[in-house]
DNA sequence: GCATATGTTCCCCC
DNA sequence: GGGGGGAACATATG
C-alpha cells in the first residue's frame, strides 16, 4: 500500500504526537512484525521508557530516533498503516483486526495495523545503511536526481523499472512510477537510453511535482481504501491520477493502456505519452 | 478456484 | 556482473 507519499503522510501526522514524548509501553501482538528480534523481551525493554528525538523518513522507511540512543526502523511494505487514539478513552476493544503493535505515550495510543504482516519494526544502534541505498526521491534536489538518472543513460531497462529500483531512487512505487511517467509524457516502457535530454529533465521535474502534490493530498487510496491516514481518513490524490488504475486518461479522455512491467500492472496513455 | 493487490528478497537462468 | 522471471511471504477482495 504505502509509497513515499503515504509514508511521508504518516511521518507528518506522527511527528507532532511523538516528538519529545516518552514511549511508556509497547505491546507486540504478532511475532512476524519484529521477526529480526527473536527475543521480544529485549526489543520491548529497549523501546519502553525511551524518548522520541526525531521522526524521519527515507524512501519508504520511517525512522524513530530514540533516547537512550537507538533507531526504531519501520517499513510498511504492502498493507501496513497506523491509527491513533486518545489515551483518555482508549480501550483494547477499539483496535481493528490485524492490529499487531501498539505504542502508548502519555496522551496518545498509536496502533500498527498490517493484514498481510509483510511490514517490519526493527532496532539498530546507529542509522542502518540498508535504508540508504538509493537517493531519496523527494528530498533530493533536481540536480541530484538528474545526475543519478544520468548514470543510466546507456541502460536498456525501461524507465519505469529504473524509477522503481530502490537502489537508484528510494521511495517511488507502482502508483507514482506510472504517474511520474504520465506527467512527464514518457511511456513507462521506453528504454532509458532512448530518453531525450528534455524527457530526462521532465522525468526529474515530475518526480518532484507528483510527489509534492500527492503528499499535499495525503496520498492515494484506491478502490479498496486500504490506505487510511493516521486519523482513518482516505487520501485524495487518487482523484488527480492521470492514468494509474483509470479507464480513461484524465488529460485527454482516451482509453488507458494496461500492461505488465517488472511484474507490476502498468497504466499509460498512448495519446499523451506516445 | 483464479487473479489481483501501493513491497522486497531470494533463487534460477541467460 | 546485469538483468529478467518467478516464487515466496499472508490476507482480502472480486
Ligand atoms: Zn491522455
Amino acid at each position: 500500500m504505502p509509497e513515499l507519499a503515504e509514508v511521508e503522510t504518516f511521518r507528518r501526522q506522527l511527528e507532532p504526537l511523538l516528538l519529545g514524548n516518552t514511549i511508556e509501553s509497547i505491546e507486540l501482538f504478532h511475532p512476524r512484525i519484529t521477526r529480526r528480534h527473536p527475543n521480544k523481551k529485549i526489543f520491548i525493554k529497549e523501546v519502553e521508557g525511551a524518548t522520541v528525538k526525531k521522526v524521519s523518513r527515507y524512501g519508504k522507511y520511517l525512522i524513530l530516533e530514540l533516547s537512550p540512543v537507538s533507531f526504531l526502523n519501520i517499513h510498511l511494505r504492502m498493507s501496513g498503516r497506523f491509527l491513533v487514539f486518545d489515551s483518555e478513552n482508549f480501550e483494547i476493544s477499539m483496535l481493528p483486526k490485524h492490529s499487531h503493535v501498539v505504542i502508548y505515550t502519555k496522551e496518545k495510543v498509536v496502533a500498527y495495523i498490517d493484514p498481510r504482516t509483510f511490514g517490519e519494526f526493527w532496532l539498530t544502534k546507529s542509522r542502518t545503511p540498508e535504508i540508504d541505498k538509493g537517493i531519496d526521491a523527494f528530498d533530493s534536489s533536481q540536480y541530484q536526481l538528474y545526475e543519478k538518472l544520468s548514470q543510466y543513460a546507456l541502460s536498456k531497462r525501461p524507465i519505469k523499472t529504473i524509477l522503481l529500483d530502490q537502489s537508484v531512487v528510494s521511495g517511488i512505487g507502482n502508483i507514482y512510477a506510472d504517474e511520474i511517467c504520465a506527467n512527464a509524457q514518457v511511456l513507462p516502457t521506453k528504454r532509458t537510453c532512448d530518453l531525450s535530454d528534455s524527457e530526462n529533465s521532465k522525468i526529474v521535474k515530475s518526480i518532484k511535482s507528483v510527489l509534492q502534490s500527492a503528499i499535499d493530498d495525503r496520498g492515494s487510496s484506491l478502490k479498496d481504501e486500504s490506505f487510511r491516514d493516521l486519523y482513518g481518513n482516505v487520501g485524495q490524490y487518487q482523484n488527480k491520477h492521470l492514468v494509474h488504475a483509470r479507464k480513461t486518461c484524465s488529460k485527454c479522455g482516451s482509453e488507458i493502456g494496461k500492461t505488465k512491467l517488472a511484474g507490476r500492472s502498468t497504466y499509460f496513455c498512448r495519446h499523451c505519452q506516445g
